[in-house]
RNA sequence: GGCCCUAUCGUCUAACGGUUAGGACGGAAGCUUUUCAAGCUUUAAAUCGGGGUUCGAUUCCCCGUAGGGUCACCA
């Protein structure tokens, strides 16, 4: 394990600016960053970039934190950049004594004609190369660029001197970040030079697209990741779809446990184009991760999204919801969907399930099939009543062993979709066994009598 | 517009220069113990265009085209 003396230990780090919720582009680069992190042995911190304290909000850090917890992105570090305020004004005075950088009187250009000084880069107009981890060289006349602006004044420095200074004050190797920061790279390259840094190792992560093919934003309907984790979307899921977005081991392989990710990402896999997140896919992702949860991680998870009144303020209507759990299970996208199956806390939207707890009130008209008869629906429900009671044994299997012989000779629909629709009252539901099964012999008896009489 | 980046099914993607261009999601059809869901089977669906290089290009090069990113006293 012992890496050789001089090659230096992986850090990576993720440094977002608090200024709005975060969407799946900015937690897949983090999670990228993460696991190349572990994938090398390395360290991963993470670097709270409000040095624009207008726009910066404490309660948009705070959710980024919240996030990494309950997902499990685990960084060995944290910093805020604005508790290093000092080491950035220092070094900007460093800057200007050297002459790699000057203060430039200027109109302030908000149009409101104020005159101000603002700090300039001395721009030593070279070309300026790197070798991108997932792009290859790639290399930029900085000419074009001008004496760009470092500080908005002695007090305040900007992103470009912030980001250099901390990246190196905090021992990062490799940064790795969104693709629109690689027109960032060059400036922020010069700098290091100036200061006589290191430069560090750079990787830019293709973006995470809107539907539309352009770059992800609020106006387009991003979602925000903390949304998905509040609709009862699995972490595990969540950051397994992330994860194949833009990257992929080269197998056929899709669900991957988080060690298996964290050795088998690399950056070279990562793709160089940008890629629409497909939320269908992530669905079936979170379906797949619900399949394998054990019955007491089912209810773990699935607590969160019931509220429902009806199941939750009756004993029996919570053993009933227990026995729902494998119908549930195969119907659930999301565990925010508990409320489309029970309905609301306020008891004002019906759920879908609600027949279970409560007799439903039955269309006549419903009760036939296809061209069948309201008369003979009825005779079948009166054959079906009479074989039901019989029935000693109250399962699924038994049920569905005396009703069978008849619906067969009798057309399983003709026999069949009555006795579903009297249990229910419903044009779609679980089969009349599963239904009947989990109601008990008395209620599925007396509904059955309800609709009779 | 300048600079930079990118280009395989609708979407996410696989393919040492040699494959009937593979998989997944989604779609369609069918099967299963009516309907719903699940499951199973089958199926449609792609290499942006043009030139090279090569015995042979999805793959390498060039030119187009298209899309994207970026051009702040934001990050």
């Amino acid at each position: 394990m012992e890496d050789t003396q001089d090659k230096k230990k992986v850090v990576t780090r993720f440094a977002p600016s608090p200024t709005g919720h975060l969407h799946i582009g900015s937690y897949r680069t983090a999670f990228f960053a993460y696991l190349f992190a572990k994938k090398n042995n390395g360290k991963f911190i993470i670097r709270i970039e409000d040095t624009d304290k207008e726009r910066s909000k404490k309660e948009y850090a705070d959710e980024i934190f919240r996030v990494f917890e309950t997902i499990g992105i685990v960084y060995d570090e944290k910093f805020i950049q604005s508790d290093h305020l000092d080491r950035h004004r220092a070094l900007l005075k460093q800057l200007i004594e050297q002459n790699k950088a000057y203060v430039s009187r200027e109109e302030a250009k908000d149009g409101s004609g104020v005159i101000k000084d603002i700090i300039r880069f001395r721009n030593p107009n070279k070309i300026v190369s790197f070798t991108d981890l997932i792009r290859g060289e790639i290399s930029t006349d900085t000419t074009d660029l001008g004496d760009f602006v470092i500080a908005k004044n002695l007090e305040e420095p900007l992103f470009h001197l912030a980001v250099v200074v901390d990246d190196y004050d905090e021992g990062i190797t490799h940064v790795i970040r969104a693709e629109e920061h690689i027109a960032n790279t060059p400036r922020q390259i010069l700098i290091h030079e100036a200061l006589d840094f290191p430069v560090p190792h750079y990787a830019h992560l293709p973006l995470v697209l809107a539907p539309d093919k352009t770059k992800m934003s609020k106006r387009k309907g991003a979602v925000p990741v903390i949304e998905y984790l509040a609709q009862g979307y699995m972490p595990e899921a969540l950051l397994n779809a992330i994860c194949l977005c833009g990257w992929n081991p080269g197998t056929e392989q899709e669900i991957f446990s988080r060690t298996e990710l964290e050795q088998l990402f690399d950056l070279d896999r990562v793709h160089r184009s940008g890629a629409i997140f497909n939320e269908e896919k992530l669905n079936w992702f979170n379906r797949e991760y619900i399949k394998k949860l054990s019955q007491q991680e089912f209810w773990d998870h699935a607590q969160y999204g019931l509220n429902s009144s009806i199941v939750l303020d009756n004993e029996e209507h919570r053993e009933i919801l227990k026995k729902l759990e494998p119908l549930i299970r195969e119907r659930m996208v999301k565990f925010e969907d508990m409320q489309l199956f029970f309905g609301r806390a306020d008891g004002l939207v019906p759920g879908e399930f609600d027949y279970f707890f409560v007799e439903p009130s039955v269309d006549q008209k419903m009760l036939v099939w296809k061209n069948d008869t309201l008369e003979n629906a009825k005779l079948h429900l009166t054959k079906a009543k009479e074989m039901l009671e019989q029935v000693a044994d109250w399962t699924v299997e038994s049920i569905q062993a005396v009703l069978m012989p008849y619906a067969e000779s009798n057309g399983k629909g003709n026999v069949l979709w009555p006795l579903r629709v009297a249990l229910s009252g419903r044009e779609k539901s679980p089969d009349p066994f599963e239904i009947a099964a989990i109601l008990g012999k008395e209620k599925t008896l007396s509904r059955i009598n309800t609709i009779l009489t």
